[in-house]
DNA sequence: CAGTATCCCTCGGGATACTG
DNA sequence: CAGTATCCCGAGGGATACTG
């Protein structure tokens, strides 16, 4: 199981989760395909160029089906696909360890920080 | 479930989760604590200052426990905590994931770099 | 052995402006 | 509407040298 290729893939992917905007895109195109600019109001801080070269990149994995509409103005619609559904579950049993564990987080932090002050500003 | 502090506490989860080391590093101390040096020359192709500096933060987030043991020279010995090893499950499940799907990862992106030739060097 | 301290360079990513 | 193209800055992270 520790080959060099498995850990390769799996850096690979844990690049991808860890990206800032991957997996909030992926959680929001759960329920239904959403629009370019749905996904950007929904979205709320992520700028014109990140949200096209995240969705370009989920795309390429294969993980975002792109469907384009060719009326003028344009409309393009964005789903997940079989493999992206997939990736849900691990993310989301990701997510909700986060959840759960940020009291502990927290007040690990402030533990750390008090015992070495003015390391962290 | 998706109130703003709990995003901030994903966000910081899945960032942890994909950073160059953290979790090789997690993954290594499954079975038992490891010294630094012994660290240093499994992981393989970590910096000392990264091995420092990734070691410094899982233990910041409680997730890691040092234990300097005053010889000279120094022993000191990393082990996971209790919450770290927590963070091992879903982990695993997305290494799982990663090693599972990465036949068909490789093959959207062949499918989508063939169609748009030129653009990844 | 187990770190710090510096230097330096690449890349992620925000702001803004332009286009089919 | 759904992008591309530029510019620019700060963080991530490698290489190297020094230290208790």
């Amino acid at each position: 199981m520790h080959e060099q290729e498995t850990c390769v893939a799996v850096r690979d992917v844990l690049s991808r989760v860890g990206d800032k905007w991957s997996v909030l895109v992926v959680s929001m195109l759960r329920d239904r395909p959403l629009r370019f600019s749905e996904l950007r109001r929904t979205i709320e801080g992520i700028s014109q160029r990140m949200l096209t070269l995240t969705l370009r990149g989920l795309e390429r994995d294969g993980l975002v089906a792109r469907t384009v509409t060719p009326t003028v103005p344009p409309r393009v619609d964005y789903a997940l696909t079989d493999l992206g559904r997939t990736l849900l579950d691990p993310v989301l049993a990701l997510a909700a360890w986060a959840d759960g564990h940020r009291g502990e987080i927290a007040r690990a932090r402030e533990r750390f920080d008090r015992k070495d002050p003015g390391k962290q500003d």
